[in-house]
DNA sequence: ATAAGGCCTCCAGTCACTGGAAGGTCAAGG
DNA sequence: CCTTGACCTTCCAGTGACTGGAGGCCTTAT
């Protein structure tokens, strides 16, 4: 398979999957023309990672899970370690955004949204609301 | 005040500090020694531009809602628009993270996490789970 | 012969910093 | 007066994970 081939049923873009070359994840044939050569191993690996990077996993967690796949000796505690991590990375993420969203959503709450220029988005923001 | 001294007081670094005056955020003076000299005026906008920062607006947000700060005729509404539109983008990406984690949660909830290699997380990811 | 589309490499840009090198400035102590 | 150390300066490069574009080769169809 050519590029646009793989591209297409791995739902990659072609871009990105020669990006993944040069960063070592893959490691496509070359054909006497200078293109690119996909197996349907190489399919299943970045169908693979296209999975894992929407799950949130980064470049080199996932790099960590292909190894993993591919070592039969595995143990699954150490798949289960980078999955846990990964987990409470989206936790951390999570809790950041629903305190922002907190405040945020406060602010815009009990702004008026007229034409009139006082707004306490602005307040708050000039100086954090206190309990006072 | 040096940059070091405004730095502490706004709670930035101050490589942040003067990368924000190279994108026109900010224009400290300069002393003759060539030292960034900063007024209160310009601690206080640090000060507003690290609340906005922390809330999750792009430094282009800071941008707009610094220049609405400061035009005294300005519409409420200009400010409740811009902050909206953040609290969508926060809300965006808490329904994804929340959908990477239910996922996430189940593959890892399903794997033992033991020194055998079998591990649903991996064939999770190797295919994804139907519903078959 | 040519036109369209796919493929190639290389370079630059994104966002918001962050690290580090090399060097100038300032206040205090000996 | 000299040194030490903290503070400041600029400039360059790197982060993560791509993305866009220029310029050019390859293939297939008309």
């Amino acid at each position: 398979m050519n590029i646009g081939e793989v591209s297409e049923a791995a739902g990659l873009p072609a871009k990105t999957i020669r990006y993944y070359e040069e960063i070592g994840l893959i490691a496509p044939l070359r054909g006497g023309n200078g293109y690119r050569r996909f197996t349907e191993a190489h399919l299943h690996k970045l169908a693979f990672i296209a999975r894992a990077r929407s799950l949130g996993f980064s470049i080199e967690q996932c790099r960590t899970l292909l190894a993993l796949y591919e070592d039969r000796g595995r143990a699954s505690a150490d798949v289960k370690a980078v999955a846990q991590t990964h987990l409470g990375e989206i936790d951390a993420k999570m809790a950041e955004l629903t305190e922002m969203r907190r405040v945020l959503a406060d602010l815009v709450h009990a702004c008026a949204g007229d034409e009139r220029p006082d707004c306490p988005i602005l307040t708050g923001l000039a100086a954090p609301v206190t309990g006072d």
